[in-house]
DNA sequence: TGACGACATACGTTGACAGGTATATAGAGT
DNA sequence: ACTCTATATACCTGTCAACGTATGTCGTCA
C-alpha cells in the first residue's frame, strides 16, 4: 500500500522539515544541514529514506547533489504534501526553517540549489 | 509536535482502516473484529495506541466500548482525516471494509455501535 | 594523480512497535 | 456468588528505525 509509504515518511519530525522545505524549492544537502541545523549524517540517512521510498528525486550537480519532490507524484503524495502545507504553516518551527534557508540563498552551493527549478 | 503524532497514528494499514471505517461511525471492537477480519488482540492493540494519542474516544455502553472519533478535533487531525478519506475511497481493501461493515450492521452488538451516534 | 569537498554507507547500540499466546478485568445475567 | 461475554493487558519475540562514529565513494580542481 502506496500511502502507508508517505505515511512512514512523514511520521519523523526531521522528515517533515525536510519535505516541507521541498515544497519550496529543491535543495542540496548542505542547505539542509544549514536550515534545519542537524548534523550531515542525519539529514543524509533521512534523504535517503524518502528516497528509497520514492517521496524524492536527486539528480547531480557537479559536487552537489539536488534533491527535490519527484517531477510526477502521485495523486495520494500530493494531497498529503498540501495537507502538511497547511497543517504546517503557522508552526515556528518550520517557519524558522523557512527563514534560515532564505538567508542562505546564494551562500553554499550558489545558486545550484535554490534556482535548480529554472534550469530543470 | 502534534501532528507527529497523527502520522505515527496513520503509519500502519491496520489503523487506516479502523479510522477508515471511524469516519463513518462509532463502532465497538466487536465490529472491528468482523469489519476487517482481523484477531481481537490485534484490534484492541491498535484501539489503545490510537487511544493513547487522542485520535479516537472511549465510551462504555453495557458490555461493550464504543470507539469514535473524539468530538473536538485538531484542525490538523480533520485536515489529515479529509485527506485520507480522499486518497482511500477507491482501494479495495478500504471498500472491502465499509462493505463487510454494513453487511453487520444489526448484529453483534445491536444497534449499540452503529446507531450511536444518535444516542449520544 | 593526489588532495579536497560533498555526500553516502557500514557498523553498533538502543528503543519502539507489531504480532501472538496466555491471562486478567469488568459488566450483565442467572 | 458464578458464569459468560467483551475487552484489555502482560509477556515474549522478531523487526525496524534513529542516532552516532567512523569510513567509503565520487566528482572537482590543482
Amino acid at each position: 500500500m502506496k500511502l502507508i509509504q508517505i505515511y512512514q515518511c512523514f511520521c519523523d519530525p526531521t522528515r517533515l522539515r525536510i519535505l516541507h522545505l521541498l515544497t519550496q524549492t529543491p535543495l542540496c544537502v548542505c542547505h539542509f544541514q544549514d536550515a534545519l541545523g542537524e548534523a550531515q549524517v542525519k539529514i543524509s540517512k533521512h534523504l535517503a529514506y524518502l528516497r528509497a521510498r520514492g517521496l524524492v528525486a536527486t539528480k547531480r550537480k557537479g559536487n552537489w547533489i539536488i534533491y527535490s519532490l519527484p517531477a510526477r507524484r502521485s495523486a495520494e503524495l500530493d494531497a498529503n504534501l498540501e495537507c502538511l502545507q497547511d497543517c504546517v504553516s503557522s508552526a515556528p518551527i518550520f517557519r524558522r526553517d523557512l527563514q534560515r534557508l532564505e538567508k542562505l540563498q546564494a551562500s553554499c552551493c550558489e545558486p545550484a540549489g535554490v534556482l535548480a527549478l529554472e534550469h530543470s
